[in-house]
RNA sequence: GGGGGGUUACCCGAGCGGUCAAAGGGGACGGACUGUAAAUCCGUUGGCAUCGCCUUCGCAGGUUCGAAUCCUGCACCCCCCA
């Protein structure tokens, strides 16, 4: 067994835990089952998601055998941990959706075929399905102190709040993730609990509950939230969440998040969000120090979190629009991978014939494309040197593009000032 | 019910008969600098057009050679007195 406990807290990775020195002893002991769980919320997992399940794939390379639950019966509830208000309930096919996209998504994460120490998927609402009412009442319910239910963070926050409370059925949450932990102990000889630090409430709850229903002990270990230096949460974008489907957030979108991390927090992230070695952690971190406008740690960051994201093929495309969007002139590349490189990019359709004859003055083309709103501010973006055909400054305010300046088949790549692409594509 | 003030371009705000497409600031956009950061600096900022034309200052009319500026009516907003 490798010191999995230790990688854990060289990286930062442990914010609490039930007790540091059994969990260090135990882990290091034999292959253990564990688990965490993720709430169907969305048909995509987010980088918010990154963090417990980074932490059961090191488990498993460390040769534990991990659990990872989707919760088909929690998500029906939702959970009131980390939340201010109540959260709108999500219908049985928004449900099913989104476990299926979610799930998808693990499997880039955590090996289902690793023979003796394979990753189980699993779906609490298999268990939780057919329990009736009046018998998890009986079963479950009984065992849970409604004191003790109410001195928790995540109840009492909200309770405290002036426009508050929350619904029985939000208070019921917890019951159902502390019974999961039960079961999965009860069945998969599952006796840890992972989660982020928001979760502790849950798993205390469910720890609670082993003791009171089987005498058994069990084990908690909570990451602590990934945040920036200036206390902002990682991930989150001015377009929202920063999502693991390519669909929602392209991989050069993904890609240019990591490299523009703040100095300050790109060691932290290499540590909790790459398997980097320590040693080369240390090495990028001093190589930060002294030269911090390499941004070697970015990059690094950067490209760990694609790959594995993304895959190979995912970071090619992110690198290769990379060096599109920062200058390099854009010739020699088909349709399909301009417009991938492009995906984020508005695009415009003319008819072909446009470029034909005179061609298409440079200035009815930036308006076309929408990166001027008068041929007049056109004009000036010209005259003041901000136009550029496929990344080529053009000063010339005659300038009329014809077929030669196509980039691609159909596709001219118009840039406006340093950063402001659109795409106009000709068809016949 | 009586009296006073206001309505200007994306926003705030000057202008009170011609030299006003309309000061200034913010924002936005370009450029320089730079580490794809922050800050800073410079420029541009109604439309069309090869220095000329067109439309704009709450709305509708009027006076004048000429109006954002004066007059009349209308709409909306604010303040004071009852």
């Amino acid at each position: 067994m490798n010191d999995v406990y230790g990688d854990l807290g060289w990286r930062g990775l442990i914010h609490q835990t039930t007790d540091d020195r059994f969990l260090s002893d135990w882990l290091r002991s034999g292959s253990r089952r564990l688990y965490a769980g993720f709430d169907p919320t969305a048909s995509s997992l987010h980088v918010g998601h990154l963090l417990p399940l980074l932490t059961l794939r090191r488990f498993q390379r460390a040769g534990h055998r991990p659990i990872a639950l989707v919760g088909g019966a929690t998500g029906m509830i939702g959970d009131p941990s980390g939340k201010s208000e109540e959260r709108n309930l999500l219908s049985v096919e928004e449900l099913q959706t989104n476990i299926q996209g979610m799930e998808r998504q693990m499997r880039r994460f955590l090996d289902f075929d690793a023979g003796d120490h394979a990753a189980l998927l699993l779906n609490n609402a298999d268990w939780m399905r057919d329990f009736s009412y009046l018998d998890f009442l009986r079963d479950v319910g009984k065992s849970f102190p409604v004191s003790g239910m109410l001195a928790k963070d995540s109840v009492r926050g909200r309770l405290e709040r002036a426009d508050g409370g929350m619904s029985y059925t939000e208070f019921s949450y917890m019951l159902l993730q502390a019974y999961d932990f039960v079961y999965l102990n009860q069945h998969f000889d599952c006796q840890l609990q992972i989660g982020g630090s928001d979760q502790w409430g849950n798993i205390t709850a469910g720890i609670d509950l082993a003791r009171r229903m089987r005498g058994v002990p069990l084990y908690g270990l909570t990451c602590p939230l990934l945040t920036r230096s200036d206390g902002v949460k990682m991930g989150k974008t001015e377009q929202g969440a920063l999502w693991l489907d390519a669909e929602r957030t392209s991989p050069y979108a993904f890609y240019q998040y990591w490299i523009n991390v703040a100095d300050e927090d790109a060691g932290r992230c290499l540590r909790m969000l790459t398997e980097v070695e320590p040693e080369e952690i240390e090495r990028l971190e001093g190589c930060c120090a002294e030269r911090p406008e390499a941004r070697e740690s970015q990059r690094r960051l950067a490209q760990e979190l694609t790959r594995l994201v993304h895959g190979p093929s995912g970071l090619a495309s992110a690198e290769r629009a990379t060096a599109v969007f920062f200058g390099a002139a854009i010739e020699d590349l088909s349709d399909e991978q301009l417009i991938e490189i492009f995906a984020d990019v508005p695009s415009h359709e003319l008819p072909a014939a446009r470029l034909r004859h005179e061609g298409l003055p440079l200035p009815d083309a930036l308006v076309a494309a929408g990166l001027a709103k008068s041929k007049g501010e056109a004009r000036r973006i010209i005259q003041q040197g901000g136009a550029y055909v496929n990344n080529r400054r053009r000063t010339d305010q005659q300038t009329r593009l014809t077929d030669e300046d196509r980039a691609s088949q159909t596709v001219i790549v118009l840039r406006s000032g340093k950063k402001r692409y659109a795409l106009l594509r000709f068809t016949e």
